[in-house]
DNA sequence: GAGTGGTCTAGACCACTGA
DNA sequence: CAGTGGTCTAGACCACTCG
């Protein structure tokens, strides 16, 4: 059989994390991972059938099946019977915002809205520029919004980005884009958002808090930081909600 | 080859929900999860071979692999190369509480103690009975304590559990119980956590909260409500955890 | 070494989609 | 109808664990 790939198996050599032998499998996921990131497989579109990628890759169909089924749990491919394999986008979700976990107490959704409060520029203090892997000094981009339920705010939102990846991102532009935030990341700066970790905490509200959401000083707010990552985990936005949780609540899933 | 199965595929005859052909792998899997449920496979125990098992349900071993490839992507079984496949158990985990999400800010764990307020028995009221599924009035157990890190409380738990189901549960079993509360629910009761919701809000410590956990009446807490499920997504416990996040927060994985 | 789960193959057939 | 993903099989070989 022939045994050959473009790529042979990487037999690591010194002591490294990863383990020295990668299933095949796990290689051929790897390398649909480059195309992935490197936009070779744009965000929406189809990724070749089974059967052509078997071909490609020298393998059999079932391993390449194996890889896809690892990067569909991972959120990175969807597949649709019948019709193909496709690339996982924010941009046209049925759920509106995938990462956003935030409910009303009586389960009817009803549309939300966004007004963003300002959009602006500069030098990153030292405890931003830690959590995105920059230097300090870097520039950086802050984005403030207040996300509206039924006319109601709930959610003020304080996100940064390293300066560098949103280069041309202004307020008018965040103003005008229909759909989640990260749709417009992904199709205009080629920033694609694959998993992120939050940290959540009670916190009394501050003035500008209590401005923003029409609550008393001091209430209680949850306060939500969240690290977004994208290919390799690298940082690309850094976030901090504070959620009025008194007709809604933070739902999570354990298992 | 011999195509016939101990039981027939069910395929169901008027509208319900669950699709009408199920593939044989899921057919299987729900063979396995009865066993489970009926304690044929006890908590930490080796279940049968995937050969044995091919052997046993008339079907290829690459059939049953699927089916606990999906019992173990649902916390039900735990797989060890060369050693077998194992009844999961909130016994003997690592992880000390595998549903507790709540770390120190600083990474270091630094184990946890426990201390139990009290445990009573009554009749529940309306919505304690709508969440378990119970007949308002029924016979409820309530279980309070406090868990602290390094000395110092961090969070206060009220636990409801159907009087049912936890017929023997006295305060002192409880605190002679090494281990997580889960484990002894699973050994002691045959009540074993599968999966749960929780609804996360801030709120206002009251009296009784504030002096549990030291802090002024009135100081932000994370309140987590938490509905545990056992097989059948039948509720088993209602948990209202009462969180102190200045120096800890709840920790979320999205992708 | 025997027994377990993990990988890989090759091929047959089914279920769903859309032209 | 052709093309896609989804299921199922049978068998070979590998990697890990333990006596």
């Amino acid at each position: 059989m022939p045994m050959d790939r473009s790529e042979p198996a990487p037999r690591s050599s010194v002591a490294d994390e990863t383990p020295a032998f990668a299933p095949l499998y796990r290689q051929i996921k790897a390398l649909m991972m480059r195309d992935l990131q490197a936009g070779v497989w744009r965000p929406g579109a189809a990724i070749p059938s089974e059967k052509d990628l078997a071909l490609r890759f020298h393998v059999s169909q079932g391993t390449v099946r194996k890889a896809v089924n690892e990067l569909a749990a991972d959120n990175l491919l969807v597949r649709r019977q019948g019709k193909g394999t496709f690339v996982a986008t924010h941009a046209e979700e049925n759920v509106q915002f995938r990462f956003l976990r935030l409910r009303p107490d009586d389960g009817d959704a009803g549309r939300m809205q966004r007004s963003f409060i300002d959009c602006r520029r500069f030098a990153a203090s030292a405890e931003v520029a830690r959590w995105l892997g920059l230097k300090s000094g870097d520039l950086v981009l802050q984005v403030r919004r207040v996300l509206s339920f039924r006319g109601r705010p709930v959610v003020f939102d304080d996100i940064w980005l390293p300066g560098k990846l949103f280069k041309g991102l202004t307020g008018e532009r965040l103003a005008s884009y229909r759909g989640p935030l990260y749709g417009l990341f992904e199709s205009e700066f080629g920033v694609r958002m694959i998993r992120a970790e939050e940290r959540i905490r009670a916190v009394a509200a501050g003035a500008e808090a209590a401005l923003h959401l029409g609550v008393a000083p001091g209430a209680p707010l949850l306060s939500v930081e969240r690290l977004s990552m994208t290919y390799g985990d690298a940082p690309v936005e850094l976030r901090r909600g504070l959620y009025d949780t008194t007709a809604h609540h933070y739902r999570n899933q354990l298992s």
